[in-house]
DNA sequence: CCGCTAGATTGCCTTGAAGGCAACTTTGCC
DNA sequence: GGCAAAGTTGCCTTCAAGGCAATCTAGCGG
């Protein structure tokens, strides 16, 4: 995790590349389509060899991944933070909204065509892989270490994190499929609130 | 879906060739290791060629994801048939429990080279997606069915949806991470009631 | 029973992804 | 200033994905 505190001139730079290549992958989405470009496209726009490209990220749905997994990373980080008594559901529910707080999500309306364009990227199977990788882990050893369970043998803290993973999704498919109106923290909030109740269905 | 009730001949070769497939994948990574073949050697051993080994599955890793994710369509298909009254967890669980049952999984015990294949398929993001593709869909369908719920409008079905999917991945993950030796429907059990509990931190 | 046709199989081909290897360049330190 | 380690790049091979057109066959109507 050499991620975060970039010590010298040579990390920063790295963490510059890494950030203009699925910066440049957002940008090449929204303006050609999921399917209308290619990671050779991704590295000209950030200056960069396609070659270079493969060393930061193994698909185009890394690259754009890479901004929300990092999110997840920070919450994962947050979670350790979180009171000790406060309810589980409560600090995890917590610890996801910072991080969209901090990168200022959702960054104004999008347009009709952004939306569509991220409909198309979740519905892909790669993105949704993509957007597990490397994160889920984190989330394990942060919840097992609130928790007092070892990730190893106990299937609780991975239980959770898939939980929570899987909330999440369903959390950020809602917001592309339907009008994003509702504030995404609210609905976090209420999403996790229903999950320590053991997610009764509607009224019935 | 006409996946059920092949009703001619034509149907009946089709589902054989897919399932042919399929079982030929799975023992060539059991005999040489999952980097050790391609789609063409799967696609002789089944009897076919490469191009229609392409018509039937997408890549190698759909093949080998046949099996679960037919599992988990049937499990769709159950769920549909648990009585109304019966909590849905319970349902969902046992909806879950009896493809596992039919198919006789665990197949006997495995041997530790199979486990140790199994263990490299389940880690490759490849395989992930592989089994996320076509599989949550249903189960939103059924589990909006179950719960009247509206699975475009309402956030309820997919979210109960993703939150199965991914307690399953925990199970799953830790039948292949620890020694197999608890019988799969009975963890199943638990962690479902657990979740109609809200997953309450152990002890705390 | 026979031929007809939709659907299945196949080969060929193009494009793109993945990643090993070695040459070259830059950074950070002495 | 120079040196070692790390980063970048080009080249290459292997494999995957899937369009297209030719061929074959199951299952139907005559």
């Amino acid at each position: 995790m050499p991620e975060e505190a970039p010590s010298g001139l040579r990390e920063r730079k790295k963490l510059d590349t890494r950030k203009a290549l699925s910066d440049a992958a957002l940008e090449l989405m929204f303006e050609r389509g999921l399917d209308n470009f290619v990671r050779e496209d991704v590295a000209a726009r950030a200056g960069v060899s396609l070659r270079t490209f493969s060393n930061y990220f193994a698909s185009k749905y890394d690259a754009l991944a890479y901004r929300v997994n990092h999110r997840i990373r920070r919450s994962a980080a947050l979670l350790r933070t979180r009171p000790a008594d406060e309810p589980m559901w409560t600090a995890i529910a917590e610890a996801l909204i910072e991080p969209l707080r901090e990168d200022g999500v959702p960054f104004g309306r999008p347009t009709d065509e952004q939306i569509h364009e991220i409909r198309k990227l979740n519905a892909t199977p790669e993105m949704q892989v993509a957007l597990a990788r490397n994160t889920v882990d984190d989330l394990v050893e942060a919840i097992a270490e609130r928790t007092g369970t070892d990730p190893e043998a106990d299937l609780y803290p991975r239980l959770v994190a898939n939980v929570t993973i899987g909330a999440l999704n369903a959390v950020l498919n809602r917001y592309v499929r339907t009008d994003p109106a509702l504030a995404m923290s609210r609905v976090l909030r209420e999403v996790f609130d229903d999950l320590s109740k053991g997610l009764p269905p509607p009224r019935a």
